[in-house]
Order: structure tokens, then sequence, then C-alpha cells
DNA sequence: CGTCGCGTTGAATCGCGTCAACTTCGGTGG
DNA sequence: CCACCGAAGTTGACGCGATTCAACGCGACG
């Protein structure tokens, strides 16, 4: 046993970097990948302030990533599924920027900046999926803005679970039925809601039948339905 | 005359693409880099959908990017100042992801998207400022999120004012006294708030003392209160 | 001089937050 | 295995902040 994975065998390649790379350009980047060891629930991958070494890639598990304001509130910025990539926004000035908590038993690939950098010199594919990838991120943020400015807690919420739902059939999973890793609260805070407000909107959507939840399981029976509340 | 511009001279040089490449090296940016034709207020730069080729540069002026939502309202998601850098959240794909539309008469540099790319390759500096630059958009907007969510209508502004006497600081422009080339509906609409409500608060900001404001002209008398109200 | 876009102000309404009480879940130890 | 306890979730009553609706002022421009 090795502490190398491969992005080969990865079944979140597609989401991740090696995404539109040959085998042989793959293989390389598989040589500066270290896996991480796993996080238990609540362990703390990043601290804020914090020197950016490496970004992460989740294989399995989720996590949240937050700032903390004036007052030591948490504000969530974000939750990450398999495939996603965390630490993004840290480039900028070389400090990783908000701290990303684990919200289950979680695995990740740890990939050193340094040698992520001068590998993009020689492969072009990896650059151009680099942007990609933050290229992507941007746009969810922008459109996640867009998204709860002008919009009812209905809504948002109806939006959250659509976007939650498409994000796991991205990852192969049901998108019908699923498990809500985070908190009522977590949720709220994401959304700019209380947690009142989200427990009453599930009860509420489960009574219209758009829904059945029980405790952290979600199904949607009417994806249509759902999907027009969200607009 | 030339159509083309010279990042050696460019005032804005600091905050956009040449920033920490040697004269050599801006040299080579200088010639992939084409003046576009000015615009007018309400000329439309960008639509949303259009194949992606350029980057744009603001070399003067202002304008706002918005998306259109269902029932064909607006959704404005920035601001974009002189040194601002314009379409990375369509590299994803390959097409913009927003419209453009120009707030007053605007000066622009375009950037052809392939000879990016190429010139990328060989310059590690440049490529190295193209992270930098999404990254920091990156996390401009979510820190956006995080100020909209959880914050009372008097904050938002407060820190949209805020923001935006920063900005103009990193321009060389004064940070106390500086012109909303955006009309009150454009600040509601990008805070998720109502014009009234933005005319009210400017109306009660003033009363306090914090600023002065009038019409599109606003002086900040109180940085440091009005720093605090931002919290 | 009239019109149109933009901004301001007032009054009524309502969605969501807050506070409080209670229930259920899940982990821990006897 | 069950009893216990704290964390998480639910539900109801109430209040407030921001929206909505409406009227009006003001400057730009044809």
């Amino acid at each position: 046993m090795t502490s190398h994975i491969h992005c080969q065998n990865c079944s979140m390649a597609t989401l991740c970097l090696p995404y539109q790379l040959s085998p042989e350009q793959t293989e390389k980047l598989d040589t500066i990948i270290q896996r991480h060891r796993p996080l238990q629930k609540r362990d703390v991958l990043i601290h804020s302030g914090e020197p950016l070494k490496f970004l992460y890639a989740v294989r399995s598990g989720s996590l949240k990533s937050y700032t903390l304001d004036g007052q030591g509130g948490e504000q969530i910025i974000d939750f990450h599924l398999p495939g996603d990539l965390i630490g993004f926004d840290g480039l900028i000035d070389g400090q990783y920027r908000s701290y990303t908590q684990a919200l289950e038993t979680t695995m990740l690939c740890e990939i050193p900046i340094q040698s992520l950098d001068q590998l993009s010199a020689e492969l072009p594919g990896l650059r151009k999926q680099l942007l990609r990838v933050m290229s992507g991120e941007l746009h969810a943020s922008k459109t996640l803005l867009g998204n709860l400015n002008h919009h009812t807690a209905q809504q948002r919420l109806a939006n959250f679970l659509v976007t939650l739902s498409s994000r796991f059939q991205q990852r192969g999973l049901s998108s019908r039925e699923f498990r809500l890793s985070m908190t009522r609260a977590d949720i709220g805070n994401y959304l700019g809601l209380s947690v009142e407000t989200i427990s009453r909107l599930l009860t509420q959507l489960q009574q219209q039948g758009l829904l059945t939840v029980q405790n952290k399981l979600v199904a949607i029976n009417e994806p249509e339905r759902l999907r027009a509340l969200a607009a």
C-alpha cells in the first residue's frame, strides 16, 4: 500500500483536474498528488490566514467553507462535494481566505500549489482546466448571488435543493433522493435565513407533496414543480 | 495615431494584467492587446451566450454586468471600474455568461483569449497574474455574498459605499468624494433592495452627518463611522 | 414648454426574524 | 441494552424592517 492515489481510477476525475487530459498527462499529474489523511466530522482542514500550500480535491464526504465576521459568527460561503476543488480563492495573496470544516468523514487529495504551477507550464490542457474550474466557481458564485438577492425564502430553499440535486447527479448519484450532510442551521446560514424558516419551509414543501423529508434524508417527488418554485 | 495602445503608459497597469511583468514581458503583452471603440452610455458590450473571444480591460468609465431572470428582469452581479477585467466567468464553456453595459462613456482594451493563452505558456508571470486576478474576483464575489446575507439594508449600503471608496482609492482617485455612475435602481438591484430603500437610507446617512449626497455625487464625511456601520 | 427618466417621501402591508416551549435524534456511559 | 443528556429540529405567537403602492419634485432633452 502506497500513499499515492491514482487519478486514473478516481471516479471523480471527470469533475476534477484530470478532465480532458490524456493518460500520459494524467500520469504526470498523478506524481504530484498525495492522499490526505481522512477527516472526521467537525475536523477543520483549513484555517483562514494560513499560507496556501495545497489545493484539496474532495474524494468522498463533504465540507463547508466559512468566514468569521466581527463577532465571531460563521458566514457559510460554500459546501463542497466529491470532485470539488478547495482553495482557489486564496491564490490572490497566497493565504487561505476561509475556514473549511468536514461535515462528515471525508477523504481528500492534496495538490501542492508549486508543483501544480510548474506542471501547468508543460501541459496546456492542465492550464486550461485550471482556468475552467476557477471560471466555473466564479460563475457559480455570481449565480448564487443573483439567486439570493431578490428571492423569497421559498425560492432560495427550492433553488438550493435543485442545485444540490443536480450536483449529485453530476457525481453519478441519485438526483431524486439524497442526504443533507449539513444541519438546518448551516443551510439557513448559507441562504441568509433563520433555522426556523428552513424548518417551516421543508414542512410546507412536504405538505404540498413536492418533497418527502425524513431527518437528513430528502426525496424530491416533483422535480418540475420544485424547479418552477426556484425560478 | 495607431490603434495600438501601450500597457507601459497605462495608469491602470498595476491593477491589470501587466502587474509584476518586466518591461520586455509587458511589451510582448502589448502586441496582442487592441484598443476597443469607445462605448457610449447604455451601449451593450457583451451579450450573454455569445462566444467568448476577448477579455476586456476597462481603461476609463464604468459598466455593469447582469443576467436576465425568467421574466426578463435584470440581476446586476457586478460593477466594473477602470483596471477591472471582464469576461472571466465565461472561460468555463467559451461563452459569455452575462450582459455587460456601459454606465457612461467608456474606453476599453480588448484581449484575444487565444493569444493570451499562448502567451501565458511563455510567461509564468502572466500565468500567475491571470490566476491571481481570477482568484481575487472569486474572493470578492464570496465576500459580497457574506455581506448581503445576514445584513440589514443599512449595513449593505454602507458596505457598498466603503467598498466603492476603497476601489477608487486603489485607482488613485479620492476615497472621500466620488460619483455614482449607476442609478439608485442599479444599486438597489445589486444589493437586493428596493429603490425606495436606497433613497431613504442615503437621506438618513446624510442626516446623521456621515455623508453628503448631491444627486450622483457622494462625499464621505466620516469614513470611520461608515465603516463601523458596514460591519 | 411638455415629456420622460430618475429620485424622494409617505402610508399601508407582509414576509421573515426573534423569542420561547417543546420534541426528537444521536451519541455516551453505566 | 437501555437511560441519559445535549444537540438538532419543530412549531406557535409576536414584532419589526423592508417592500409595495402611490403621489410628487426635479433636471435633461427634444
